[in-house]
DNA sequence: AAACTATACGAACGGTCGTATTATTAGTTC
DNA sequence: GAACTAATAATACGACCGTTCGTATAGTTT
């Protein structure tokens, strides 16, 4: 895809192009909401020229999670990890997705919490890839977790925990956009920071 | 609407049909997927004749969340009610929202959880009757527990409280249709027990 | 310069969408 | 049974859907 030289085929200039509004698109009205009309007319090309860059519906809606998963660890996952393994590192995941949310990186909110819901219920393609990085993402709070115990910041059921960490995420995610209120954000970072502190082992330094 | 007899006129019938089929394709495909021509062929009816019902499509997804209303609140709501005031109401919300969502009383899962992220960037009556609906669920749990407060079974931040549990749901909820996977409900479970087992006041009988 | 590939274009396809208008049927009332 | 009303159907409309096609242009390779 890349030239050596760093610059893009001109091709892949559009490709990109397509896919950044795509998903802000995608975060508002759903990747079913997502039309290759629309989308062209919004960028001012043609929408033949457009759907050549994919085959098919489907391939631009994979695309379009691709791209937005890649979004979503830049803003989520990448500044979460620059922190040592831990409960700071616990404590930085859920800082950086309030704040992700929060800031609407996408338009719409969180890209994922609206196109799983989306597709949640079909079958195909998009809707396997979703369960992976829902999974995905699951296992990685829960990681981070475990990293904890496992330095005894911790004492917890990872899994569980993460559980719960994560449903304060998407309610405050859905409550926000839903009212256009952020008060959902402060009960979510409070109940987080309850949670871990309910955990905490004792003489752990703590990083709210 | 209805005849002092108790039949139905033959209009409402047909209406209540509709809006029967309605809910349960919008729980899989959204109030979006739900198309009037679909709606009409699988029915077996005219789309004309359907149409004539609503007026607009709009209409017909407003309709559409009036007729979920009342079946969430059959499912949910009036047996939570039929236990009295207090720590056992709490937990009846919790078991039976978690009942209703397992047992598929809408095949795409949560009917509002789907259309409230359908429509939660949009603006609009579905979006405004979705938000309030939404608001007055949320009141209803946060009555519940200060009930359970003002009874002296439970310390706690109801409006917090609240927060916590209905992130649960949703999690499960979500987690269990993108998986098919029914662990998520034993999760919600054992937390909604233990936020409450957590703020039960020492000599209250527990209803778990 | 010639050959080839990548990229984009406009036009058109069959379908489905929501909606409007007009007709037909079924039920009720006198 | 005629008149009237409510409910359903038939038909049609323009807009947009995803997709395909043939073609034109720009860039690269030989």
């Amino acid at each position: 895809m890349e030239k050596v030289d760093g610059r893009l085929a001109r091709g892949d200039q559009t490709r990109r192009a397509v896919l950044r509004r795509a998903v802000d698109i995608a975060s508002v009205d759903g990747l079913e909401g997502l039309s290759i009309g629309r989308l062209a007319t919004e960028l001012g090309i043609s929408k033949s020229g457009l759907f050549a860059h994919f085959g098919s519906k489907e391939e631009l809606q994979l695309a379009t999670v691709r791209a937005a998963r890649r979004i979503y660890a830049d803003n989520v996952v990448v500044p979460a990890y620059e922190i040592a393994p831990g409960l700071g590192r616990v404590w930085a995941l859920s800082k950086h997705w309030l704040d992700y949310s929060r800031s609407r990186v996408f338009p719409g909110g969180c890209f994922f919490q609206k196109v799983s819901h989306e597709f949640s219920a079909r079958d195909g393609a998009v809707h396997e890839y979703l369960a992976e990085v829902h999974r995905e993402w699951m296992d990685l709070i829960e990681t981070a977790i475990t990293e904890a115990v496992d330095r005894g910041e911790l004492a917890a059921d990872p899994a569980q925990l993460a559980f719960d960490l994560n449903a304060y995420y998407e309610a405050a995610n859905l409550a926000s956009i839903l009212h256009n209120d952020e008060t959902g954000y402060d009960r979510a970072r409070r109940s987080v920071q309850d949670r871990l502190a309910a955990a905490v082992v004792p003489g752990t330094p703590v990083p709210w």
